[in-house]
RNA sequence: GCCGCUGUGGCGGAACUGGCAGACGCCCGGGACUUAAAAUCCCGUGAUGUGUAAACAUCGUACCGGUUCGAUCCCGGUCAGCGGCACCA
């Protein structure tokens, strides 16, 4: 008989969701585990095959853990508001809803198709008003805890999209999604408070076993920098205050410089004396955006301010203040002390209006360049500072500060609140309504979900308002404060509000009387592994963290961070090693495979193709070695069926309790490419020196996480009870694990010269007198002396030595 | 500029804690089976050199140097590539 896949997958796929036997229990005795993926995007072009590498991989896992009795929790759902869709509809004429369904219908097909173990029972889809209720509730909490407001502030706008986009979502100054430019805009949105939990998402990074370069990618995101804020005294009478990492450097600051948005510059209008070139300075700056204003970092610009000068707290020195679009309005204060002896930035702008440079920590040349590498070293130059180290300048400088009521240490982060508003339909309505009396007015609970309504048009408005705001009927409300006339907010959340929290609701998809039940929640407790991509680390996985750190806080969940596990997965290239788009048409669609091969042999290719966690190119041809691999396994199986009257022995014990080990412990390290390479190992053995049908029962148990359908189906054909994916994982035997004999290398002075088979754990001198008999080494030792001999026990024997007479 | 990662055959990639470099797979070559092809099975396959051959020698993990009996692995330096952040004071 042939292996037919196709009949076979599609057998095995029919049976398991007959039986449920993915189905997770809430509440079960056994120990629980909680896999989790990120949810898919439910595009238009259908599964990529990028998309079942992590797939697989948590598959693998999940399919694993059922088979060690845990309780296992491995689920799917979509994450299917968001603008491809909208846009989509948009050019089709279609309602998003629409389009939604039907992307939702292939995915689910196409991801049944691969045989994944998804407890089908509990999908979730963020548009489903059942879901999307819940996303309102929890932005509720936050706009009643404080962590919601509005603001009018620059944002990021993204011209093609014509909406708002996170600090997060614009990479080098273009939009994220569409590449199109990104200006900034003056717009009234809607905010979180995600600094406010800065530190503990920095801090709590310490107790979770993520990845590492999870951690340094989200810890330079939020990047922490301790300093001390100091008050410059100015001769208009207003205190300047400043930010700054190195208050030792006091004694070196010759200038000031304000970002041209500071506040008190508004207030100085009257005594600024050049304030027409300010004016025309700060609307420059205000034209360029972001990414404009980094591109012209190369040279640096700024005004001196006429009529207005800083005191040197320290030295007592009036020095003069600047306005420069090289420091930010929104970080720190807007404004810094110029410490140009000993920062690239400051030097250079010193050195263009000619400023004074005074180094105040020995050890460079300030006047050749700025003296950056100053961590450690003593101080010059500066009064009571000199001769301490850096170290203990800072101290003596913080506490002198405040002692004087001119500064305290500070810490500051990069991270800024998070943009919540999005001026477009496919998105989740803000629950809010706007009064004229009472002002912004949460929609009560009881009211929830507040549905997206039925528009006529998607498209997005010339004004750069939600299309929402066009359906008068829907704005118009009373205020469920008041009982006046009110009108709903417009604007609908980011995609990435459905995705922050989807992970809880898996616990108890059809609660309607919260998000997730007490008991579901205190049963499943946390995700114990989340594997995704990189590309989220500073998106969702860091927004995620924050909700769940603030349903901790208002008692909803039971733990501060939502997952106690990270990995990550490499991106699956084309062919040539660029990456798979559609643009260069080296896209492979999932279904080909399946169609050519069947799903086991992707299922084991995409694991086999390299190290999970690196960047892999697709191959065509290496796909067929793994089908072949199959192939071996289904002839191994129909031989040993038909030859059922004798009886091999298997002659290599060892290497099967070694490979019990090894698939094991690989797939807990996510070296999913090694195992296999172990497996395939085992059947060449087989295939070498025999094998009995229990081995090859004990081959389809290991296999079965990786190739599902074919391990069952042979499983069946060799007379196996039950399911193979519900036999217990197979245990090894430590004492079976040592082959009886070791082949040792044998080195003359560090050279392999040959090998010596001896028995396990011989002591040294046996293997030297085995090594001394040999016919080879006999000769290579001939008029040689033996200085020295090194052993290392199974492994190899050196020999050191010297000619004679010499 | 700063932070992190990576560099191994024709290709994808292995190598535990410093101990036989190249597991496993692809490609390629040879053989068996076949009328033939495909499939399958068996053998070979880092480079160079010597040898009819079995075999042997030398070189080899980006490059230069160090530590060590022994280095893909540790240390110092250089080069190249990838990713993140980027005027964050």
């Amino acid at each position: 008989m042939k292996y037919d896949f196709t009949a076979i997958e599609k057998k095995w796929q029919g049976i398991w969701e007959e039986r449920k036997c993915y189905a997770a229990q809430n509440g079960s005795d056994k120990p629980k585990f909680y896999g989790l993926i990120e949810f898919p995007y439910p595009s238009g072009e259908g599964l990529h095959v990028g998309h079942p590498r992590p797939y697989t991989a948590m598959d693998i896992v999940a399919r694993k853990r059922r088979m060690q009795g845990y309780n296992v929790l491995f689920p799917i759902g979509y994450d299917a508001f968001g603008l491809p869709t909208e846009n989509y509809a948009i050019k089709h004429k279609m309602h998003p809803r629409e389009v939604t369904k039907r992307n939702i219908a292939r995915f689910t097909q196409q991801l049944k198709m691969l045989g994944y173990s998804f407890d089908w029972d509990r999908v979730v889809d963020t548009t489903d008003p059942e879901y999307y209720k819940w996303t309102q509730w929890i932005f509720l909490k936050l706009f009643e805890n404080g962590l919601a407001y509005k603001t009018k502030m620059p944002v990021n706008w993204c011209t093609s999209c014509k909406c708002v986009l996170a600090n997060e979502e614009v990479v080098n100054g273009v939009c994220e999604r569409c590449g199109s430019d990104v200006v900034r805009k003056e717009k009234s949105q809607w905010m979180l408070k995600i600094t406010a939990y800065a530190e503990r998402l920095i801090n709590d990074l310490d107790g979770l076993d993520y990845i590492e370069r999870v951690k340094t990618q989200q810890r330079n995101w939020i990047g922490r920098s301790t300093g001390a804020e100091v008050d410059f005294a100015t001769t208009a009478g207003d205190t300047l205050r400043v930010f700054t990492t190195r208050p030792d450097t006091l004694f070196g600051a010759t200038y000031m410089v304000m970002s041209p948005e500071h506040e008190l510059l508004k207030k100085w209008e009257s005594i600024i004396s050049n304030r027409a070139e300010v004016a025309e300075y700060q609307e420059a700056a205000a034209r360029k955006s972001d990414f404009e204003r980094t591109e012209m970092a190369k040279e640096k610009t700024g005004v001196c301010l006429e009529g207005v000068r800083a005191i040197n707290p320290v030295t007592g020195n009036e020095i003069p203040i600047f306005i420069s679009d090289y420091v930010l309005a929104t970080y720190g204060t807007g404004a810094i002390m110029a410490v140009p002896g000993h920062d690239d930035r400051d030097w250079e702008f010193a050195k263009k209006f000619s400023l004074p440079i005074i180094e105040v920590v020995k050890g460079g040349n300030v006047e050749e360049c700025a003296f950056t590498d100053c961590q450690t070293g003593i101080m010059v130059n500066s009064g009571f500072l000199n001769g301490l180290s850096v170290e203990d300048a800072k101290k003596k400088i913080v506490e002198w500060l405040s002692e004087k009521g001119l500064g305290v240490q500070k810490v500051n982060y990069k991270l800024r609140d998070w943009v919540f508003s999005r001026q477009r339909y496919w998105g989740e309505p803000i629950p809010l309504v706007y009064c004229e009396k009472c002002g912004w007015v949460p929609v009560p609970e009881s009211e929830l979900p507040v549905l997206l309504p039925d528009v006529e048009s998607y498209e997005t408005t010339d004004t750069g308002e939600s299309p929402l705001s066009l359906m008068e009927d829907w704005v118009r409300t009373v205020c469920p404060h008041c009982g006046g006339p009110a009108k709903r907010e417009t604007d609908t959340m980011p995609q990435w509000a459905g995705s922050s929290w989807y992970f809880l609701r898996y616990m108890d998809p059809h609660n309607k009387e919260a998000l997730v039940g007490k008991d579901a929640i205190s049963y499943w407790n946390r995700v114990d592994w989340y594997n995704g991509g990189m590309e989220h680390t500073t998106l969702h996985l860091l927004y995620s963290r924050f909700w769940h750190k603030f349903l901790y806080d208002i008692g909803v969940v039971p733990t501060s961070e939502p997952y106690a596990k990270r990995t990550s997965h490499g991106m699956i290239l084309g062919e040539g090693g660029e990456k798979m788009s559609k643009s260069r048409g080296n896209v492979v669609n999932p279904n080909d495979i399946v169609e050519e091969f069947g799903a086991d042999t992707l299922r084991l290719y995409i694991m086999f193709i390299g190290d999970f966690e690196k960047a892999a190119p697709w191959s065509s041809t290496a796909v067929k070695g793994c089908k072949r691999f199959l192939d071996r396994i289904w002839n191994l199986c129909e031989k040993a069926v038909s030859d059922s009257g004798k009886d091999f022995t298997t002659k290599n014990e060892a290497l099967i309790h070694n490979t019990i080990k090894k698939v094991g412990d690989d797939i807990e390290n996510v070296k999913f490419n090694t195992a296999i390479a172990s497996l395939m190992t085992m059947v060449n053995e087989f295939y070498d020196n025999g094998c009995n049908k229990a081995d090859l029962m004990l081959l389809l148990k290991l296999l079965s996480p990786f190739a599902p359908h074919i391990a069952e189906e042979l499983w069946e054909m060799l007379g196996g009870e039950g399911l193979c994916c519900e036999q217990p994982w197979p245990s090894f035997d430590e004492s079976k694990m040592v082959e009886s004999e070791k082949t040792l290398a044998v080195q003359v002075n560090g050279k392999l010269k040959t090998t010596v088979v001896v028995p396990s754990d011989s002591d040294d001198n046996a293997v030297l007198q085995k090594v001394l008999a040999d016919e080879k080494m006999k000769r290579i030792l001939e008029n040689m002396d033996i200085v020295k001999t090194i052993v290392v026990k199974n492994k190899l024997i050196n020999l050191i030595v010297k000619p004679q007479n010499s």
